[in-house]
DNA sequence: TACGGGATCTGT
DNA sequence: CAGATCCCGTAA
């Protein structure tokens, strides 16, 4: 029988203002099915919001093909290229003709997902098995989520969906074990000293604690 | 059509 | 702290 928590987050829980669905997705769970056999489940650790008027944001001056998706209603993903080598994902928010979204930053994996990390410019050494997603980028590496996957809808028949927080990460986070961090966001040129990055303190995954 | 910057990560 | 590496937004 099917657990609970392996039921897709519905687009309308996904249908607030990004600053306001970023500090709840964290302590969520992102599921990535690789194909029949393999799918890849990450605690989100660490989130930020991009929201209309937010210099940062990809459609703060107007909409064009790359962010076209993020005008769009929630529970879509959106998947962007930067710097020429890594990939982003966010989840779209907010409702249809608001242009906003969530950036996952990073996820905490139970295992090491077979064959795919650290990437295919293998290392020497292999990372910490904690911090093989931690970050936007390395995240997407370890999920194989390339531009392909961008403007699809979080679906269980997807390749990607979200569920909500367990019984126990819930209590975790009630009883303030795991304390809920707002902090500014990373890699900005503008907006910069908006907080809205949100992360789970103590997390090995977090990309910049 | 051309140009240059970017919600990153890694090794020095 | 520099380099990798390429899509796409903006200007021309």
């Amino acid at each position: 029988m099917e657990p609970a928590y392996s039921q897709a987050i519905a687009p309308d829980w996904l249908a607030r203002p990004s600053p306001e669905v970023a500090p709840d997705l964290v302590g969520c769970t992102l599921v990535r099915r690789l194909d029949a056999h393999r799918t890849i489940r990450g605690l989100i650790v660490e989130t930020e919001a991009y929201a209309p008027g937010d210099p940062a944001c990809h459609a703060y001056r107007r909409r064009t093909p790359r962010n076209t998706v993020m005008f769009g209603p929630a529970g879509m993903t959106y998947v962007y290229l930067i710097y020429g080598m890594y990939h982003c994902l966010n989840i779209v928010t907010d409702q249809d003709g608001i242009p906003s979204a969530v950036l996952i930053r990073a996820l905490q994996l139970p295992q090491v997902p077979d064959g795919l990390a650290p990437g295919v410019g293998s290392k020497k050494k292999t990372s910490h098995p904690n911090r093989i997603a931690a970050g936007p980028g390395k995240l997407c590496r370890a999920l194989d989520i390339d531009l392909s996957l961008t403007g699809r809808a979080l679906l269980t028949d997807e390749p990607l969906w979200l569920e909500h927080r367990s019984e126990e990460v819930c209590r975790q986070i009630e009883q303030q074990r795991f304390a809920l961090v707002q902090t500014t966001r990373i890699g900005l040129s503008q907006g910069t000293e908006i907080p809205w990055r949100w992360y789970l303190q103590g997390s090995p995954a977090v990309s910049r604690p």
